[in-house]
DNA sequence: ACTATATAGTTCTATATTGAACCAAATGGA
DNA sequence: TCCATTTGGTTCAATATAGAACTATATAGT
């Protein structure tokens, strides 16, 4: 395979993850509660697993949106009573996101929500290297994230 | 490995195709031209690849998403002079989707300018099997895409 | 200490996305 | 043929996303 026929193969890659991601997506926020995005649940899960009381420039860093979209975000979750943001005793001008109980319990009842979904697929792909997969792209994936500049 | 470690295999699976599709998503609206996104070039793309003359509700279920999203889309190639909506003589509600020369002439500088980001990909990533990341990530999107429903 | 520059976050504005309502043409019974 | 229903597409309204300008605080150089 020559160096064209590659580059096929890459654009060939990213067009599947596009699709889905997109259908993952869509499956996912129909499990949440209406009104809430994938991103929502994608700060509270990050708060809990990474760590809690991140700076929103962390968490937009993290999430690779500008600091403006995380504002809005944030702003969304504060609203709901999820998150409570506090200053920064670091920094003046800069704040703390944290996780309140109502915000734990809201990313624990959206996994319950989904994980039928997720066992289905596991119990459908049997045998399947997901494992295998996932290392991969996170090789893809780093790569992407270094070469970002 | 039991159920419960495959779901979160899985999810994994989702979160790094998540994050990878936003990245590669960035850098290539980077190589487009100012005010056209991915969307655009998909179907520029698919109109040369798959079929010309499409109506825009074929277009948008091939691109899953809402037909008015796509009837969007389709404004701004218009505009742009990248593509011709004409009447459909089979349907008198529905249209066709033409690409015009420019439009054409568009989609192959858009893949000029991203090529040689692919082609330093293929040579940093040399070895790596891209043929069977893609194979197995199309059964993936296959079965989501029949699950949708 | 003083000033220039950098950083954290918000606001403003413009565009993108999508559900819902809508219109027009097509289809399928009676 | 007539009417009800379905289908293709647009419009409207509400929310999401993100670049640019802005405010406030922190940091660095002298």
């Amino acid at each position: 395979m020559n160096k064209q026929e590659h580059a096929g193969q890459i654009f060939a890659l990213f067009n599947e993850i596009g699709i889905i991601s997109q259908l993952s997506r869509t499956l996912f926020e129909s499990r949440l509660p209406h009104g809430f995005l994938l991103q929502h649940f994608s700060v509270l899960n990050h708060l809990i697993r990474v760590k809690n009381g991140q700076t929103p420039l962390v968490l937009a860093q993290a999430f690779q949106v500008p600091k403006n979209s995380m504002t809005h975000t944030l702003s969304g979750l504060e609203k709901a009573g999820l998150v409570e943001l506090k200053p920064n005793p670091k920094d003046g001008r800069s704040k703390q996101v944290w996780l309140t109980e109502a915000g734990h319990s809201f990313r624990d009842q959206a996994i319950g929500k989904l994980m039928p979904d997720l066992l289905e697929l596991a119990r459908d792909f049997e045998g399947f290297d997901f494992t295998g997969l996932v290392t991969q792209l996170a090789e893809v994936r780093a790569y992407l994230d270094a070469a970002r500049d």
